[in-house]
DNA sequence: CGCTTACTTGAGTCTGGTCAAACGGGGTGG
DNA sequence: CCACCCCGTTTGACCAGACTCAAGTAAGCG
């Protein structure tokens, strides 16, 4: 198996990072660049459709994303599943699994992704050496906190037409966050499965809501996504502020 | 104002802190606990009805729950409140405010309350201090997460008399966990209001689901609140499998 | 070329929303 | 002490947003 006494094999080096190239995440010192270089264990590439973390299961892992997109999901026994959130680079999936012991919910991909992986395992001696990443840790679990009551508003309190104006502006504001745009115009992969799956509407009824926001020229449709127009007419239509991030920490 | 060189007024020092005294809570070394007794500033205690952390707001604090129930909850600028969590002993709230800036949600008392005080700007010395405790909000951190997921599904995905049947076992399993019925029948401090604010359903409705489950002897409705009478067939009704807790960390 | 996956659309139904009114208990001011 | 009021609850009538069923289109793929 792959050792990591050279790294020799990395396509992407902590010192490369791709991801310390957006100047959307925080710089790191050279000796938390060293220390993750330890703590990393590999990269995975994954092909888009694939399930990453699967409910019920202990994996050993922890990963950060590097490149693509994924949602993260929960399904009832009957087979009724609910989208609780959307993953991309500069997340932190896993944790959640190593702390409870089990995971709860599921990560299946959008794109190919490609993944850094950290050992489970390891996570105390960040802990104990790196109190800054630790506390990034903390803050990146936070934000997803603070991104699930966002949604929970959303799908509690709102009418299906501002929901998806909701998660619309939500997914392209934060795929801006992390230039996954770079100034094309914003297009999300994502069914209308999925959407329906996160807004907890049935299948039908977000097509005919989808239309409507087609009709009124925020939204355009393409093979299994779309493009969205007019992201401010989409905020008010939500009555959403948007959150303001400036810089964030990744580990 | 109150030096905490002594400590004397403290109704509840850290070395005799309540929550020690319930098995549900890992014990702490003699060093965290002297670390924690300086971390801390103060208890404050607060009536029922009354807004602990308001959404917005800059608060300079970090709180754990000693004693009492409270409810965290998101507002639409017109008015529809979302009831996100609810909050009991052994919760610590205004991480998220803490790290974010500006809280994004509000928190308001089902009880009177009793909190224990810490200086936002000293959590930096816990992670550099106590990893150990540091891995512990974390840990806090990630299970209101998982909590967070379990009530999107809810909301997203389940009927109305699921979602009902789902948020009473929720609530009685939590507050067993802290110790909050002690053998008695499980009585939980809710309106009817709060419950159509947590599910997403409209008052009428929720009281309409709410007796059926009086009619199914699940229920038995009390001034501004209710027994739970059957916590199984409850969570069977609503598929949940319940959360395996057994000890957990607290600050 | 047939199959599968995603999207559309229409018809009819039903869950859950809105409006309105009334009840009961607890608190309060006259 | 009592009338009144407020809050939480309850119920009925009616309405509408969202669901299910069903069928059809279009694009991509082996």
């Amino acid at each position: 198996m792959a050792q990591q006494s050279a790294h020799s094999e990395r396509k992407y080096p902590c010192e490369r990072c791709p991801l310390q190239r957006s100047k959307t995440f925080r710089d790191m010192t050279s000796r938390e660049i060293g220390f993750m270089s330890r703590f990393k264990r590999g990269e995975l590439a994954v092909d888009k459709g694939a399930i990453v973390l699967a409910e019920g299961a202990r994996n050993p892992h922890l990963y950060t994303i590097l490149f693509g997109w994924g949602f993260r999901y929960k399904l009832l026994p009957d087979g009724r599943r609910q989208i609780v959130n959307y993953v991309m680079p500069g997340d932190l999936i896993g944790l959640q699994g190593s702390l409870m012991g089990e995971m709860q919910h599921s990560i299946e991909t959008l794109s190919p992704m490609t993944l850094c992986v950290f050992e489970r395992g390891e996570l105390m001696s960040l802990y104990r050496e790196h109190a800054d990443l630790a506390f990034d840790v903390t803050w990146l679990t936070a934000r997803e906190e603070c991104m699930l009551d966002e949604n929970l508003l959303s799908v509690g309190r709102r009418t299906a037409i501002e929901r998806l104006a909701y998660l619309l502006a939500f997914l392209v504001s934060r795929g801006r966050g992390v230039g996954l745009f770079n100034g094309a115009p914003p297009q999300l992969p994502i069914t209308q499965q999925h959407i329906a799956d996160t807004l907890g509407l049935s299948l039908v009824h977000t097509n005919k809501t989808f239309r409507k926001l087609v009709d009124r020229k925020m939204l355009r449709p393409l093979d299994r996504g779309c493009v969205v127009l007019d992201v401010e007419g989409l905020m008010s239509l939500a009555r959403w502020e948007g959150s303001n991030e400036d810089t964030r920490p990744f580990i």
